[in-house]
DNA sequence: CACTAACGGTACGATAGCGTTTCGATGGAG
DNA sequence: CTCCATCGAAACGCTATCGTACCGTTAGTG
């Protein structure tokens, strides 16, 4: 029925990532977003009571699903997710917004737990990816997913965000390497 | 010469990092330091000209080094440093300082200056740790111990940062079983 | 003990965001 | 074409922070 009113939503949504990104959480204002969005302070407040909410709404905009490749190769999925997974972090705005979340999120049970919930379906393309081959019988059946996971995506978090370098290509290979091949069943892995 | 003001210039850094911690990055200002720390405005604009010179000043003031233990196992000195990480990650004020810091360095050079520098100093202890048991001949000569280090201590970075769930005790000899044994030289080894 | 630099407290005008209200314009549904 | 919910714009009083200035006090120096 309301056709108006979705638009003017994604224009606000799409506002309040732009602030996010170039302002931090600290320049994340009612007024900011107003302005930016070319929009009254009275309809953003018709939709969110606080920036929190606006903030929780945003960030859920910004989730868009990763692949889930299938080569038949362990390697060659996990290696296209996690090249995907760097060009997100190095080549657009996802880690700022990501980082003034973090920031947030350490202060907001709300913001908390939207940001567990997107970080778990962002996982879900590598777990599914590791689950598969380990039913293949390409990896160990006691490889535990959910930390392998862990292992092969924070390495990538940590340069970006607390040490601060750029990422090398080969880093990819690299890690993969190094957290895969003791995971493998004798025979298929030089370990 | 002058000890009144070193006093005074303490109290200012460790109201600051309060502020920083129950207030985020949006909190902290020159008026909310000042008022926690019972000193005048003027004093505090006396040292530091901007939010972010205070903000440098107060993160550097928050390094202390951690030990460099050398049990003659790698396994044991590395468990040593990653548990006392991980209790400084889940007991101390310290991973909400690091939010808080890590959103200002994606927008201040400086301040992501002094964090990639404080980082680096924090990785030393494990690195030397590596590099001994390398030498000894505990660990394959190939082994790089800067990518080590990262694979060491970036899942618990992720799984408070980014996960945002909690670090069970046992996930540290499981990450260290997973991450160091292919670097173990044969015959010491049960990978 | 007297001096002086540094300090705390306070007040200042200026700016900015808050959350709310009013009003006139606009565009989609019937 | 008409109607009315939704919208943008503007103004409201309020509060907080900014950066600076002044003044009386205090704590170390010589």
């Amino acid at each position: 029925m309301v056709s108006r009113g979705d638009g003017a939503r994604q224009r606000m949504l799409t506002a309040a990532l732009d602030v996010l990104d170039d302002a931090g959480l600290a320049g994340f204002t009612m007024e900011a977003v107003a302005r930016r969005a070319g929009a009254s302070k009275a309809t953003l407040y018709r939709r969110w009571p606080t920036t929190g909410a606006l903030l929780v709404d945003a960030m859920d905009a910004t989730y868009r699903p990763f692949p889930t490749p299938d080569t038949g190769s362990v390697t060659k999925d996990v290696t296209e997710i996690l090249t995907a997974f760097v060009t997100l972090l190095e080549r657009t705005p996802f880690p700022r917004l990501l980082a003034a979340f973090i920031d947030a999120a350490e202060r907001d049970p709300a913001l908390s737990e939207l940001h567990t919930d997107l970080t778990n379906r962002r996982r879900e393309p590598l777990l599914t990816v590791l689950q598969r081959g380990r039913d293949r019988g390409e990896l160990a059946p006691d490889t535990d997913p959910e930390l392998t996971t862990d292992l092969l995506t924070s390495p990538f978090f940590y340069r970006h965000f607390v040490a601060h370098r750029p990422i090398p290509r080969r880093m990819i290979p690299d890690v993969i390497t190094r957290v895969l091949n003791p995971c493998r069943v004798r025979g298929l892995t030089d370990c």
